[in-house]
DNA sequence: ATTCTAACGCAACAGTCGTCGCTTTAGGGA
DNA sequence: TCCCTAAAGCGACGACTGTTGCGTTAGAAT
């Protein structure tokens, strides 16, 4: 997570760089150590030694905050697992998702719960969901070559269809996380996959 | 939605159920109208003609009204749709999901983004789905006895399978309401149900 | 080196949220 | 009918959020 971008003001160099090289920092920290609720933009601005009004002039809240971080964190060089198999992607994709959902502190459900409250950091955290998804337009094509797949499978429905359970059990329904819960979800969207579901008009 | 609903405390005619109600009511017409960030404890109570100070002693805060609310209209006599096939009951569930979801005001959102404040909230909000699912538990049991499911089938995977994209789509991805999700899910989740995804250990 | 200005620091402010101690009232029981 | 008490009313309070006007500073331009 380089902290160097610059800023896209007209004064990149030096302080303003600087104040939200902290700033951003301190809030990932803030948020690591205290969850979403103790995520304030005071907090955030004393840990970072700037003053409050810095941050809401330039951020204008929590929400700007958290979208800012993670327009930095989409830059990632993240890639799917490349396993030999669809179905083996596919759980490894679920497996990361449970992780990052189920992780202590919560990072994931703090940014959602943010994008309730903030349209800015709704945006970001779609867009960064969005760039995750089409990063994994690449295990469908591989499952296509492999033939494990009819041609032209449209990859965005099988990849929504093979996370969005282990979204929803954990992050709507609130159910405990289940160790097997990314392969059964992986197993079932591959297999409609393989059926045919996604080809087509 | 019967607003008569007796208060369990230990004084529940007269006084303390009518402030309930009229508070109950209150927070859903709030809601409805100026959506859920118009939704504070001060104009449900002054809408309500009650003291600010009671709302928050007998409710806490918005995620308890909200708690409350969800309560009683989880008593409905909601059934799902028999509409003679598999995926048309599961296109129907779909459907009405999708319109509670896109619905404006968005109710279904602002509970959802309530719940994220308020363990309460999640809580009852939870209790509510569960509750929902148990109650299409007959969708799949009928297309056993039609002979369109293998005998076994875990229900409620099934129907997780079914709706967790449209959930997904809508409430976390913000995906524009696509009038097809609702069929394209439901015909997948049939297909694998279909295919024994949801039968055996 | 000097100047200019965007960005930050600072203090005071209004608005909101949730709590507390006390008083008043309604309504159930004797 | 009278009393007793659970629940509601009331005002004040502290904490937090976000804004504004103005002074200060760092660093870019010349």
């Amino acid at each position: 997570m380089p902290t160097t971008t610059s800023a896209s003001g007209s004064r990149p160099g030096g302080r303003s760089a600087r104040v939200r090289a902290q700033v951003l920092e301190a809030t990932g920290a803030q948020l690591v150590e205290h969850g979403y609720d103790g995520l304030t933009v005071d907090a955030v601005a004393e840990r970072a030694g700037v003053h409050r009004t810095t941050v809401y002039r330039r951020w204008r809240d929590i929400g700007g905050l958290l979208a800012d971080l993670l327009d930095a964190a989409g830059d990632d060089g993240w890639e799917p697992a490349d396993t030999g198999t669809l179905e083996g992607d596919l759980t490894a994709l679920n497996e990361e998702i449970l992780a990052g959902v189920a992780a202590d502190p919560p990072l994931t459900t703090a940014l959602i719960a943010a994008s309730f409250r903030s349209a800015q950091a709704a945006r970001a955290l779609r867009a960064f969901w969005e760039d995750r998804y089409a990063r994994c337009a690449v295990v469908a094509v591989r499952a296509e070559e492999r033939g494990e797949l009819p041609p032209g499978t449209r990859s965005r429905e099988l990849l929504v269809a093979a996370t969005a359970p282990v979204y929803h059990e954990l992050v709507l329904l609130g159910t405990p996380p289940d160790p097997h819960l990314p392969a059964t979800a992986a197993r079932t969207a591959a297999l409609a996959a393989r059926a045919g579901a996604f080809t087509g008009p």
